[in-house]
RNA sequence: GCUGUUGUAGCUCAGGGGUAGAGCACUUCCUUGGUAAGGAAGAGGUCGAGGGUUCAAUUCCCUUCAACAGCUCCA
């Protein structure tokens, strides 16, 4: 027999003989390695455990502790779902069932059966007493005459579909119990490891993703090997649902929404208001010291400015309908986005290539008719204000203004403790140049600057084809939200198109007239979106230079009103923001109903505090700070208060 | 827009074919209390909207609007 030469993760190697199975391979590691492995890496693709290597390999054995175990886990978990569906509803036809980032989901057809919570409940019992049977996952590979043959018998066009597309020789099988699946696999070695189950939803999703095709119900699911993780799951997703935006925005009073006004327009209330402007100051600080100038533009513009720009002929039919005017044929519509005005802006008068780049800067409110199943609280909506700007520079200073914009967005992420984000370059989807509009070697030109600026800049990018605007690339900072959803802040987009289109100007060095360039650029992207992530960041608890209500004056009792009132007088006075509480209530409610509204400072005053010209501190989520001289406590907190900017 | 779920007081929710209930919030009174809920009384609802079935609908049915989860979309 030969021997072959299996590496392990820690750079070691052993011999073993040809054929040696993945959980052979743990055996003699050790026996916990074996009892806990789930799958296995074989040269960078992950395998079931019971595959023969053949050849000399790297590996490295996946338990629950790896993202790989995990995959195969819940991979397998999805056939089990599958395989407790079939039972329940026979005939039940199946589409894709792949694991995703916490579970699993599986796409299918019920044909016209209605399917809800009590039937999740019903297969999740299935699913438990299935696993129990301890049936093992066999992979066998078919041919791809016996694959359809296969799935012909049994009725299952989507299978069949599937097959279609993949190569002879290069299918596989999958059997536990008595469901077969199409599946390229891994899967663990048998259903037992598989304890609490939970089925958590029922969605629509189109077959192939594609809005044409037939809508299949897809369940979503997770499972863990021991119910107490299953709890866990479950326990920290009721906490994330704590911090959701839209939660914490009705409980601490920041913004709500009104049928009669109109589905997503957002209404900002008043502490909301505060923190938005509070945003939007730090902005403007910091565009100013960036060498933008403000410009303000109407919220409306003549239908012949979306003409001009593209937008008319790409979302017209699918945006809010033009505003008519007594004079016939006359339309307005309610600006989408502020770059036509801004390219108006531009071409108020002539330019030299000295005066580049110009950069115009604009809180733009703009309405967007989103689908009415795309609203989602703050952070998509229907009228919305971006930090918009627009930068129109010769084509030598691209690079280097756009450094300059991912600057901006880095100031903005690290001012505010955002650590986790994605910079994703956004590119044309190749296969569907269709959607976009302008010449190839420009979005060759404009991709290639992006992605060299984003490297000097040191980031580690992402590129996502199809992500493009239709008018040009993006480089895209992604930010998730309390439940993982994923969104997107800031943006900044090379654009070759619209200066052609606006017939943008300017003379160069040699008398003859030039193109310039445009860069798009909102580096919260918009502050409804922005808001909303930085709620769900901060759970709440806004960096003081942001909280709408920066402390409170708590009087023990109704004797020591006077002095508080004069406190917060002086404080008012140094711009300090907050409430006086004089209600008729113990300290202790009142401090319980401060740290409810999560005030970052709380004062209280007494009988003592009254007495030696001081202040009993507080801090919100920490607890007594002690007493001190009423203008120490006003310098600490300028000092601690100072916007970043 | 599509699939599924939900809509009862300002908020969180219970209830159910015979014109509604709790806790918190709110108002008034008592209480003047030192670091996360003092006590009492009161007020508050066209049960999302429209239609139908019924002697009777908030409850059952249909339509519609909105929210939630997901899909698709996102200038």
């Amino acid at each position: 027999m030969s021997v072959i030469k299996i590496t392990l993760p820690d750079g070691s190697s052993r011999d073993y003989p040809k054929g040696i199975k993945g959980i052979e391979i743990a055996q003699s590691i050790s026996e916990g390695l074996a009892r806990n492995a789930l799958s296995i890496e074989v040269n960078g693709e992950i395998w079931d455990l019971a595959r023969a290597i053949e050849v000399d390999s790297s590996i490295k054995i996946f338990t629950w502790n790896d993202k790989g175990g995990k995959y195969a886990f819940w991979h397998s978990s999805a056939h089990l779902f599958a395989e407790a569906l079939e039972a329940l509803y026979p005939g039940v036809k199946f589409g894709i069932g792949p694991p995703i980032e916490n579970g699993f989901y599986y796409d299918v057809d019920l044909g016209d059966k209605p399917f809800g919570d009590d039937d999740l409940a019903a297969v999740e019992k299935k699913m438990v007493e299935l696993a129990k049977q301890n049936s093992a996952f066999v992979r066998s590979e078919v041919s791809k005459a016996d694959a359809i043959d296969y799935f012909t018998k049994k009725g299952d066009p989507y299978k069949l579909e599937l097959i279609e597309g993949l190569t002879d020789g290069s299918i596989t099988f999958y059997q536990q119990g008595n469901f077969v699946d199409l599946c390229r696999g891994p899967h663990i070695q048998n259903t037992s490891p598989i304890k609490a189950v939970k089925l958590l939803s029922v969605a629509g999703a189109y077959w192939r993703g594609d809005e044409k095709n037939k809508m299949l119900k897809r369940i979503y699911g997770i499972t863990f090997p021991k119910q107490k993780e299953l709890d866990e799951y479950l326990f920290l997703l009721e906490e994330a649902k704590k911090r959701d935006h839209r939660k914490l925005g009705k409980e601490l009073e920041l913004f709500t929404f009104s049928e009669k006004v109109g589905m997503g327009l957002p209404l900002w209330l008043p502490k909301g208001t505060i923190l938005r402007e509070r945003l939007e100051q730090f902005m403007r600080k910091a565009q100013v010291k960036a060498g933008y100038e403000p410009v303000v533009t109407p919220h409306i513009g003549s239908k012949q400015l979306y003409v001009t720009s593209g937008h008319y002929e790409k979302y017209g039919k699918d945006s809010f309908q033009p505003i008519r005017t007594p004079d016939e044929g006359e339309e307005f519509f309610l600006k989408p986005m502020n770059c036509p005005h801004h390219c108006e802006i531009y071409k108020f008068k002539p330019r030299s290539y000295k005066d580049l780049p110009v950069r115009y800067a604009e809180f733009g409110t703009v309405y967007r008719y989103e689908q009415s199943g795309e609203l989602h609280g703050l952070t998509r909506v229907r009228g919305f204000t971006q930090d918009d700007a627009h930068i129109f520079c010769r084509p030598d200073q691209v690079k280097e203004e756009f450094i300059k914009v991912i600057d901006l967005v880095l100031l903005v992420f690290k001012s505010l403790g955002f650590e986790n984000y994605t910079a994703q370059v956004s590119l044309r989807d190749p296969e569907n140049k269709a959607k976009y509009i302008g010449e190839d070697h420009l979005w060759d030109k404009a991709e290639r600057e992006i992605q060299e600026a984003a490297d000097q800049c040191g980031l580690v990018t992402v590129a996502v084809k199809g992500e493009a605007a239709f008018y040009g690339p993006k480089l895209d900072f992604m930010v998730k939200d309390a439940l993982g959803r994923q969104w997107q802040l800031g943006t900044i987009q090379v654009d070759y198109q619209l200066p052609q289109r606006f017939e943008l100007e300017y003379v160069g060095a040699d008398n003859q007239k030039h193109r310039p360039v445009m860069i798009h650029r909102a580096p919260f992207g918009s502050l409804e979106r922005f808001v909303a992530v930085l709620i769900e960041h901060c759970a709440g608890n806004f960096p003081l230079w942001l909280s709408p209500d920066q402390i409170s004056v708590l009087p023990i009792s109704e004797k020591f009103h006077e002095y508080a009132q004069k406190l917060f007088e002086d404080f008012k006075a140094n711009d300090i923001r907050g409430f006086f509480d004089d209600r008729d209530e113990k300290i202790g409610r009142k401090i319980r109903d401060a740290e409810v509204k999560k005030v970052p400072y709380m004062l209280i005053v007494g009988e003592k505090e009254v007495a030696e010209g001081k202040v009993a501190v507080r801090k919100h989520g920490v607890g007594d700070q002690g007493s001190m001289l009423v203008n120490d406590f006003i310098n600490l907190f300028l000092k601690e208060s100072t916007p970043p900017v």
